[in-house]
DNA sequence: TTAATATAGTTTGCATGCAAAATATATTAG
DNA sequence: CTAATATATTTTGCATGCAAACTATATTAA
């Protein structure tokens, strides 16, 4: 049963790294008073603003209903303004606050301050993990 | 501010294929009754049977709060029993009961049918993956 | 020995992650 | 035009993930 030694597997690797991840970013966003997932949401909107939840749900592969609960987390701390769209009442359009912008220069120095902490792998073979987990996402089930 | 798009993320990539994973076990563990960490603990067993929580807590880097519950989920589904050490009473030994050692033939096919999901990648690959990934979590914050 | 400290686990409070049910609105079939 | 269906998003219920506080027991220092 070699197959289910965990030492063996991919996927318990994800689990771990993920989580260690989330652990790593979470001193350097507390500063900014926001979780990852909530981070996550806002590189989004940086990269495209005013766009409908929908939108966001594809962009950063985060479950429609967790995303809600996100939204308004933000909503609340003022970092974005969400409004339904005017020829269909379904869809509402998310829009970054100037507080919302303001944080992106707040968070500008994160991405090097993480990479700091993973100085042990070159940049050929971040490339190669980019490359390898997009082909492992690609088959696995969407939100 | 490349650095803050997501597609130039390895992070963020992590973070979708670890959720993609543990959405594509859900089926296969719901035949089974069990959840994705539930299963992590019970492969950890299945490899080491009759050890203390802090050792689960180490294999599996499962944080010690949840590996509570989890545990007492076993318990509740009479796939492992719990008792206090004789010498240290603060320690608790976990041991599989006949259902949980059960469980393994049950879960053999699991790798397999997994693995079929994810073709596209060799096994160069895949041994790839698991060195660069050990490697990313080799200097981030453990549980 | 007794107080101070260290360990092993559990509990608590908050934030997801997710499937399924529920809402609200829009579109299509008959 | 109206019922049936499809779409966008939210709500609900359950299971983590995690930091911090807490409990129980063991060990160490004075």
């Amino acid at each position: 049963m070699d197959q289910l030694k965990l030492s063996n597997q991919i996927c318990h690797r994800y689990y771990v790294a993920s989580n260690a991840i989330t652990r790593a970013y979470r001193p350097l966003l507390d500063k900014l008073g926001i979780t990852y997932p909530q981070y996550v949401v806002l590189m989004a909107l940086w990269e495209t603003d005013n766009v409908d939840v929908k939108f966001i749900k594809q962009k950063t592969q985060i479950d429609g209903g967790a995303l809600s609960l996100i939204l308004k987390k933000l909503c609340d701390k003022t970092l974005i303004e969400v409004a339904a769209s005017e020829q269909d009442k379904r869809i509402k359009h998310v829009k970054l606050t100037a507080n919302g912008w303001q944080m992106q220069q707040d968070a500008s120095s994160i991405p090097d301050q993480l990479a700091c902490q993973v100085k042990n792998i070159s940049e050929e073979e971040f490339a190669l993990l980019k490359v390898l987990t997009d082909k492992v996402i690609a088959n696995l089930p969407k939100t």
